[in-house]
DNA sequence: TGGAGTGTGCAGTATACACTACACACATGA
DNA sequence: TCATGTGTGTAGTGTATACTGCACACTCCA
């Protein structure tokens, strides 16, 4: 599994041979920070950065944020916030679809979505 | 709601009437903690300790860890790590479940610990 | 040939986190 | 009365987090 590092400056490079405003300074002067910075992560020297800083990144770039999160080592606060109301239940389910296949918890939304809940 | 610390001390003093072990600094010694350190988080003054800390704290003091964590604002490591490992699939079912009733979310995990999936 | 744009190296910083250490005041019982 | 146990107040500490700031080397092309 790549790195977050590697996941992003592969993604910015990607879109940089479209379009030249995605060179690291760019990408770095719209999140804001300091395209060293954004260098040395991209790099794996340095840590992820913070929450609201990977959601902008992942925003400008395009990318899944809930997955850029991951990659980072982190979990969404807005779900940890859900979880959080209600730990003891949220804490038997996931453990329980630890071991659920893709396809079964695809189908758990979905069924949950049209409203079988 | 009540906070993390009012819950520890309430539990805490409870244990204490029947058991002089369950003393602030007994309760300290055990964790192991600075028994000020402890005085201050049982009384809001400090923010709550670290995740293990926390952890060793319910051990002792016989309370649901997943629930002594969300008094801290935290959600369990091992929680965070399986949803970490498929964090769009994961992302969709928590924000589905989020308005689901506590009575329809433990009909899915008996469904689901009984293998209807 | 020099100005603009590319990425990088190195140093520094403010703030928060997760505690320890120790002195203090009060109560109780021997 | 004094040793023991109760909780608390104040100060300090080491480490991590999440960055900034600036100088530097290289490339391209006008």
């Amino acid at each position: 599994m790549s790195g977050f590092g590697e996941t992003i400056r592969n993604r910015r490079e990607e879109l940089q041979k479209q379009n030249p405003q995605f060179s690291l300074r760019a990408v770095a002067g719209r999140v804001p920070l300091e395209p060293s910075y954004l260098s040395r992560i991209e790099r794996g020297l340095e840590a992820p950065p913070s929450e609201q800083t990977i959601r902008r990144l992942a925003e400008i770039l395009e990318f899944d944020s809930d997955a850029l999160l991951a990659l980072a080592g982190k979990v969404s606060a807005d779900l940890a916030d859900i979880i959080r109301k209600r730990p003891v239940l949220f804490g038997q389910l996931i453990r329980e679809l630890k071991h659920l296949p893709d396809q079964a918890v695809l189908r758990l939304v979905r069924e949950i979505r049209d409203g079988n809940w």
